[in-house]
Parts: structure tokens; sequence; C-alpha cells
DNA sequence: ACAAATACCTGTAAGC
DNA sequence: TGCTTACAGGTATTTG
């Protein structure tokens, strides 16, 4: 599922490929994708002839820059996926809900079979994402900025690292793999953890997630997660414990478990985390 | 203020 | 083989 690494993994390709382009015409398909609008003419409206500026990420979310001070905010949720078709021509996957015709000839297009994925236009402010917390990536520079995350808090370890109101953009993989690395049970409390093991964590997370964008992200058996080209990541075959619960601990060959915590399933060695 | 539960979807895999 | 069920999961919203 497209977490932090996957969604900077687009943001670049994104910002190699159509910075500057402008879009020629709108077609939705699935309203769905646009139903923070009461009338989704207005989408249509506002995105045609815009031009891609740039392209920022807060967290999980995509943050299209577009001329005349507009954002173009789009999140993948679980199954969404953007891909670059190189003519219009080209034929459109099943569950194709949005396609932006651009000034080149190239098309981007935004395909999600569970439908939970949306967009909108705001402005560059974005006040609907007021609620995230700091991104993954510039509070885990933070030492003290991340254990105040942690302190205090009754809540489940995995539970607080995927809440995205204290950091944004870690999801579901990334959690299990730090908690693993840290060697820390997913099933903690927050605030339970100690200073060198809230120290840990905050090493283990930067490291999960530079390897992840470094692999281009993770793509599991399912390949839900592809990029614009609709090529996967190579994260997947490397992670640790996600997904692997029956298999043995990387470390030391216990068998991981899986159990669930914060209605999420979490997977962790029982030896190695404590 | 915080924490937990639930709704939203559909494709795939496992079980019978 | 064919049907049914479980599961995957991010976030907004509701409930405690």
């Amino acid at each position: 599922m497209p977490e932090l690494p996957e969604v900077e993994t687009l943001r670049r390709d994104l910002v190699g490929s159509l910075r500057g382009l402008t879009i020629l015409s709108t077609t939705l398909g699935r309203l769905r994708s646009v139903r923070r609008y009461d009338d989704p003419q207005r989408f249509i409206d506002e995105t045609e002839g815009a031009t891609f500026l740039g392209f920022d990420r807060h967290g999980k979310y995509l943050l299209a820059r577009l001329s005349g001070e507009r954002t173009l905010v789009i999140h993948l949720r679980m199954s969404g996926q953007l891909r670059l078709a190189p003519s219009a021509d080209e034929p459109v996957a099943a569950h194709t809900h949005v396609r932006f015709l651009l000034s080149n000839g190239s098309e981007l297009r935004f395909v999600d079979p569970r439908t939970f994925g949306e967009m909108w236009v705001t402005t560059n402010e974005a006040p609907e994402l007021r609620h995230l917390g700091r991104d993954a990536l510039d509070i885990l520079d933070d030492r003290a900025g991340f254990a105040a995350v942690l302190a205090g808090r009754q809540m489940a370890l995995k539970g607080a690292l995927l809440d995205q109101s204290w950091i944004a953009g870690v999801g579901s993989i990334y959690a299990d793999e730090a908690c693993f690395v840290a060697r820390v049970r997913p099933t903690r409390t927050a605030g339970s953890l100690s200073r060198a093991e809230t120290e840990r964590l905050r090493a283990a997370l930067r490291l999960v997630l530079d390897e992840g964008i470094a692999a281009r992200g993770s793509t599991l058996g399912d390949g839900q997660y592809v990029d614009l080209w609709g090529r996967g990541g190579s994260y997947g075959d490397a992670h640790r414990v996600h997904a692997r619960s029956g298999s043995p601990c990387p470390a030391c060959r216990a068998t991981l478990v899986r159990t669930v915590v914060a209605q999420r399933s979490a997977v962790y060695c029982p030896t190695c985390q404590r």
C-alpha cells in the first residue's frame, strides 16, 4: 500500500515528467474519486487549463502545485495508482476514474479499484490537511520532537506510529519494519518505551523509510503499488517481517507471529522484540 | 484530550 | 469445481 516511500517515489517521477505541462482536458469516470465536490463539473473547471508547476508531499498526500496559486491534492489511500499513458489512445485500464489529457499528448490517469482514493483542488495552504502532524522525514531528524510524540501515550506503539496527526507518512508496512529493527514489540504502549528504545525506534524508522525510497517503494503480492509507468518497487522483497508471519525471523530464525493491534495486523519476532 | 471502534470498497486467496 | 468467507488497509467520523 502506498505509504511515504511510495508517494515520495511517485512525487519524484512526477517532477521529472509532468512539470511544465498543462492540463488540456479532464475526464471523470467514477465520481467517488472527487467526492468532496457536490458538483463534479467544478473539479473539471478547476483543473482544465492549469499547468503543473511542481510537486510536494506531506505524509501520504501528494500536492500538485498548479498555476493560479492552486494545489491539486491527491491521496491514493489503499489501491490508488497514478499512471502516465504516453498517448490518450492507450487502452484504459479497469477502474480508471480520472484522466488528465496533457499538453504533450500524454495522459495522467488515476486508477483505483477500491475507490478509497480521492483528489480535490484547494489553495496552496491546503487547510484540509491542517490536522496532519509533521512529515516523518522531518520529525525523524528531531530526537526531542520524536520522543514527545510517544511520551505519555497509552495507545499501542503501532497505533501511535500510524496516527497521521502526530507523524505523517508512516503506514503499516514501515511501522512493522521499524519496530523489528528497533527490537520493540508493536503491541507495547507508546509511552512505555525507554529513552534508548525511543532513540532506536527513531533511527530504525528513518532507516526503513530511506531504504524504501531507495528501492522505489514496496510492492506486495497484490501488486497494488506501482509507479507512474506501472513498475513495482523492490522493497517488498527486502521486508524483514511485514506480511511474513509464520516465516523464520531473519535475525534468530524463530517463527514470526501475527497479531492485531490498533485494528491492524502486525507481525513481529517474539524473541528479538521485547 | 485522547483512545477505540466503525464505515467505506473490491480483488484475491483460503477454506469448505 | 464452485461457493463462501476472511483479509488487506488509510482516514474520516462516530462513540466512549
